[in-house]
DNA sequence: TTCACTGCAAAACGTTTGCAGAACT
DNA sequence: AGTTCTGCAAACGTTTTGCAGTGAA
């Protein structure tokens, strides 16, 4: 911890494309990519520039509004997110999104790095599944 | 489960090429990425295209013999790693990584996706930190 | 008037792919 | 011979950036 903790917070200014973009990510549950998002606002005639849309997601991620995870290849997925620290139950057909808390394991991964003298822990973890819906739609299919 | 389970498991040719990516892999512990690691073979004399890298990487994960996870930026890092089921506490300075068990967090993934009414769940799990060493040099540095 | 924000197009990034030739079995 | 593998360079898709202009305070 040094004496220049406090970022210099730069204000935000509460424009029309941020608001949009801010409204998209209410509009839906699941994780989404920066271009699905782009798209989105696109259909409902909303135009903001591609370059806008990642821009405020990474500014609305540094202020803890949204959730960020990367897909197996690599791509970035949002999603408003509540303020208090979770993880999220995934659905890989449909993105569906359940935040989950596991204080046990929040404890656990704490102790283990500890325990090999690693200091200024984080950790990421996300779990991946098919939904209900999309479990018995692909049995439907076949 | 189909009856076309088994995959045609392509046979796996030991060309100078894989052996020299193979013997990296074995001569460092810590994650590094697929250009990091053509550049070490360049140092060492050993030519083996950046292509080929990436491509007997893939290979060898999915073989089971590396384990890869990706940055907070998108880009794959790449390990040799255990048989069993493991997950990594790894520093973020140094990428130096100790892989660690932890049969609780198993369950409870999975007793957390049955509860959701999700199916065919994996997860994925890893611990960040700052190492001793790292964390004593930055101390030191400052 | 000032400074943040925006759009666009260009660039950058890590990664993948097509293809002709080389190298295993 | 019949494959699989390799290198190269070109292509890819996502994300970032430079810059001139726009808009909020």
């Amino acid at each position: 911890m040094t004496s220049t903790e406090r970022e210099t917070a730069t204000e935000m200014r509460p424009t029309r494309q941020r608001t949009a973009v801010a409204r998209a990510l209410d509009s839906f549950t699941d994780f989404r990519s920066a271009q699905d998002i782009h798209a989105l606002l696109g259909q409902r005639g909303e135009k903001v520039g591609l370059a806008t849309v990642y821009r405020t997601l990474q500014r609305m991620a540094e202020a803890g509004d949204v959730d960020a995870l990367r897909t197996e290849d690599g791509e970035a997925l949002w999603r408003r997110c509540s303020a208090t620290h979770h993880h999220h139950l995934v659905c890989r057909s449909c993105g569906a999104a359940v935040e989950v808390e596991g204080p046990a394991v929040e404890r656990w991964t704490r102790a283990i790095a500890e325990e090999h003298g690693f200091a200024d822990v984080s950790h990421t973890l996300e779990i991946f599944g098919s939904c209900r819906d999309c479990t018995s739609a692909s049995a439907a299919g076949s």
